[in-house]
DNA sequence: CCGGATCCGTTTCGATACTG
DNA sequence: CAGTATCGAAACGGATCCGG
């Protein structure tokens, strides 16, 4: 449903940026570079199982992340950014700064170094194409079972 | 409710931009600077009356936006964005960004040229300290009644 | 008239149990 | 391990009502 809302510059954001799942989804595979279906369970917030797969088509429909077999793990399936999703490194960044900046957010002094220093497109960049790199943020906080 | 999450950088605006009224709502006051919750109604592509009254008073809780009488017509709730808010406008700037070069956004020409020179920001803080200026964009494509 | 608040039918979301 | 089915809870949209 494409609608006819074509209008304004931050439309076609909306559905992604629109739902909370779908943009922690990028947030992890931004800052981890890979992550199979199971890492992506534990890492988020609690997410449910059926919403992460929801979510999960959906960006990969929007060509915003893709998939593929786990070389070395068979039954894993490996989900990544895509170029276009890789793009959207640059909206993150400004968000981060602005939670810094306004609220009193505590990133991993790394995170802080990584936008202070304008680099942290470019490390999302490389550790979507280079799975030996390490995570960009440790591998999460993983919330108490509520 | 501050909660258990400030490990991140971006958690603090998720309650923002995991909703897709409050970022709407939040457009509309940056590209226009200042308006009426009547305004916004009809702006905003077909919001109902309580949920942009909810969303009004969350973000003004938030500090995000705030609201007093019109000057000229005493009736009438003029809402704009507080410092706190213009300061979201990069992360917008990056999304109009994002949409123009990866989805066939068709934003309007005078934005197109505000995002490239880099005055977006600029102009939207200024939109908001003097309701002389015009918006930034037209009145809203008011989407037909269904 | 303007800015909401309230009620209500419908849709969507999300937690859990379950399956291939 | 990756993903569906189910079902209750919450959000949504529309209409209507109300105080100023």
């Amino acid at each position: 449903m494409p609608g006819k809302r074509s209008s304004c510059p931050i439309n076609t954001c909306l559905e992604i940026f629109g739902d909370r799942w779908s943009l922690l989804v990028i947030r992890d595979l931004m800052l981890s570079g890979f992550r199979s279906y199971k890492e992506l369970l534990s890492s988020e917030e609690g997410i449910a199982t059926n919403i992460l797969a929801d979510r999960l088509s959906k960006l990969e429909d929007a060509g915003i992340i893709a998939s593929r077999r786990d070389p070395e793990d068979g039954r894993k399936l490996l989900y990544r950014l895509t170029t276009k999703g890789i793009d959207l490194a640059p909206i993150l960044r400004e968000m981060a700064r602005w939670s810094t900046t306004h609220e009193g957010a505590h990133p991993s002094p790394a995170t802080v170094e990584l936008v202070k220093a304008n680099r942290f497109v470019q490390e999302a960049r490389r550790r979507s194409e280079d799975e030996s790199l390490p995570p960009l943020l440790a591998p999460s906080p993983r919330r108490k079972a509520r």
